[in-house]
DNA sequence: CCCTTTTCTTGATAATTGTCAAGCATGCAA
DNA sequence: TTGCATGCTTGACAATTATCAAGAAAAGGG
């Protein structure tokens, strides 16, 4: 892989505290490819060979049964996926596809759980990892179980305000049709629900949202932070 | 903490592997206690003091939003629970309760912390729990936004079926009131759930089931390893 | 640019799920 | 045993959500 990329990977939380040797050797088994949109990279139920990191692009994570399908999450620069499955050796549960042109770095599993266990300082890092992602879960959990879907779109919409900056306007980074999927609607629910959030002083323009009053939405939506707070 | 105890706490994949004096310490600073039933154990919110190793009983991890309440799984000894809030030092995202009588025991968890840092191998063994309960949730995830109430309890039946030995009657081991929660539904649906599986050769009879036609069942219900076998 | 394709929206309708109220069953305690 | 509390079930109804169909808007490709 070229040595380019080695900083950037190196600054990962992952990454950042293993032995350089250790670090070393897994840049040297993984390779760096490109995709365009809309590419299948992984189909859960495979057996788990590679540790995704994503440099650039963005990557949705998804579930099929029976005939239907969910997102479960969706992937930004810059962070690994899929890391259970590569400690584990156990099969994805997960599939992947890119959503914009993506840059990905993959390293052989076997290498990752091969420095796993002789690099403590990684294996603690991988702790913190997973805990977070699990933690992540279950707050999506907790979402979808405790919410119906006009609260989960006004505290997804809060969210996003936060992300984007906290200005009344901005932009959201979903395509609507999946974001409906994420929320656990289908899309002509999350028109819907838009609407109903009207009264709340919230208006879509596109992908602009506008939020008119702010704590009025606040006092429909009641964000909490052991749900909304993806950070702690 | 009485050293009766030791040896199946060290039985455990989670201090399985670590170094005795590790152990030692663990054991040290922990405490049995016993609680009666339907007692708080944990608040979700709180800071996370105490890792919690379930010896016996049985164990409800929920949560509230906004006055509403639910389910999110049952422990059963002998294993962990809250383990990802003690790693990272983070508020629980989860409140718990005793469902039956329970022996617990407390692990200050900033002696966990500690211990972690320093063995490896215990370092390892709290990777592989915390990425099972990982892939557990998403499972659950996965079961909760893919199926409908009546796949969600048809399939339910077949993982209870298997857990208690595959007979075609067994009994459930979830109050129902708790298990529709379990399942993301109200106890009133459970009851109409539990007759709308009759056409597949279902019976109920208070906590016992019975499967008259378990390839009609399994037909309608299309069990999937990547969501219903909590082993992998 | 136009044309095609896809996404988004809207309305009508159906299915699913939740709520409320009441009755029944069960278990526990006096 | 009786009485009481609790959980379970059922029915009627309401709210929520999904489905289907069609048109509008937006995005992508020659």
């Amino acid at each position: 892989m070229p040595e380019v990329h080695y900083p950037e990977i190196r600054a990962l939380n992952l990454f950042a505290g293993m032995q350089e040797a250790h670090f070393q050797a897994l840049m040297r088994g993984a390779y760096v490819q490109n995709f365009p949109p809309q590419i299948d990279l992984i189909s859960e139920g495979e057996p788990s060979d590679f540790l995704h990191v994503l440099i650039s692009g963005s990557v949705d994570l998804f579930a099929r049964w029976n005939g239907r399908e969910t997102s479960l999450a969706t992937v930004r620069p810059i962070s690994s996926f899929i890391l259970a499955a590569t400690i584990r050796n156990s099969p994805y549960l997960m599939s992947a596809r890119t959503l914009e042109k993506s840059r990905i770095i993959l390293i052989p599993s076997q290498d990752v759980r091969g420095i796993f266990d002789v690099d403590g300082e990684f294996a603690r890092a991988v702790v913190s990892e997973l805990a977070q992602c699990y933690r992540s879960v279950v707050k999506s959990q907790k979402d979808l179980k405790l919410r119906t879907s006009l609260e989960r779109l006004a505290n997804y919409v809060l969210r996003q305000q936060k992300r984007a900056g906290g200005a009344a306007s901005f932009d959201l980074d979903h395509e609507k049709r999946r974001l409906a999927s994420v929320l656990g609607m289908t899309p002509e629910n999350l028109s819907r629900a838009f609407k109903g959030l009207q009264p709340y002083g919230v208006t879509v323009e596109g992908a602009r949202i506008t939020i008119r009053d702010q704590p009025d939405l606040e006092r429909f939506a009641r964000p909490n932070p052991l749900i909304d707070d993806h950070a702690t």
